[in-house]
DNA sequence: TAGATTGTTAATCGATTAACAATC
DNA sequence: TAGATTGTTAATCGATTAACAATC
């Protein structure tokens, strides 16, 4: 039977599908959990489980359909519509974001980019518009973006949360180092602490992990 | 006594950390582990837990000197000199993350960015120069970088890695959908997916959770 | 001394792994 | 039927939380 999944097996669902992917682009059309479980790094017991939280996806006795699974793990993903997004802070970071948006990634459509520069207002970013961010407020009420990419500073990022969740955004896909889920825990937020992520090699590589 | 810390303990550190910062930024002297774990969003015991892996950094009946406290994490986190890193894939997102390592992070040093494209080669980023991917050997026999980031994707990050790895480069912030981890075990790879990232924030904003 | 809060040991909880019956 | 491999239940392992003695 199927029991909900816990936040550890949801993590691993991309990694599945990104794997799927590849063994889809090299033909193989039939893989075992076994086999998955050695690209993974993982167990095919761990497979099996994370896979019965969302239905038997294999034949008993043969393994599973490399396509079917993968499709499978795509609806789960990937269920409906690309949504509607929009990326706060054009500078560096959010350009190379903006970019990963439109050519890495299935899922979300950015719209419009917002920035507190005068002199980005108007220009575009990955054919998007950039707009001030007095244009906030309107924008959202007129397109009801679901999603925004948080690109600007800690600082700034506290100021414009709140702003944001006001005008309906649910979701968030968060550089900065302002950590909402303390003060919004009904905000879907995923963080990348690009900053905490460098700490960790560093301690690994001084430390000889 | 100090027991070893395991990976969910060191990859908090940097979070510590980044609170202590705001704090002492504040002028605030002293914390209880119980402030610490409401900013963290966690328990005290796991705070005293974490810490004690690590050494007694507080003081019974008190608390936690903030300064102290930080300074000890940071010695844990930083220990040393910065590293010496370059970088591979001098595009958008390497740009980025140069601009990144050099302003918002301690511990590394980059020194030289490296990309297949001619017309990228004699530029530079920020202030360090872009050489051609056939400079790299010579570049690592005379200046023996030991960290390297990966910006580039992963069909050609899955080629470079072995050559970085013979060069004598032992750590790897890598951003390709390369997994290095199955292949080379003994080599530190601090992962960041964004499409994995992106994935997940899809499954949870599609599915409400 | 009384109150507060750590350091540390013990109990709980959840996730991973192992085992095995079901079935292709 | 025999071999393979899943789906699923049970056992293990590790991480988190609770409890409490030590001590400032």
């Amino acid at each position: 039977m199927q029991s909900k999944p816990s936040m550890p097996v949801i993590k691993r669902l991309p990694r599945y599908y990104r794997d799927l992917g590849e063994m889809e682009a090299e033909g193989i059309v039939k893989v075992s959990s076994s086999e998955l479980a050695r690209m993974m790094g993982t167990t095919a017991s761990q497979v099996r489980q994370d896979f019965n939280c969302f239905g038997g996806f294999g034949q008993q006795g043969i393994g599973y359909n490399v396509k079917l699974l993968r499709e499978e793990l795509g609806k789960l993903l990937f269920p409906r519509e690309p949504v509607p997004t929009i990326l706060i802070g054009a500078g560096n970071l959010g350009h190379a974001m903006a970019n990963f948006l439109r050519k890495d990634t299935q899922g979300f459509a950015l719209r419009a980019a917002f920035d507190v520069k005068p002199e980005m207002v108007g220009l575009t970013l990955c054919d998007v518009p950039i707009l001030a961010m007095d244009a906030l407020a309107d924008y959202c009420a007129e397109h009801h973006p679901k999603v925004a990419v948080i690109c600007v500073p800690r600082e700034a990022a506290q100021q414009v949360a709140q702003h944001l969740i006001d005008l309906g955004i649910r979701g968030f896909w968060n550089f900065s180092h302002y950590d909402f889920s303390i003060e919004y825990p009904d905000v879907l937020v995923e963080n990348v602490h690009l900053g905490d992520s460098l700490a960790t090699l560093s301690y690994a590589v001084n430390n000889d992990l």
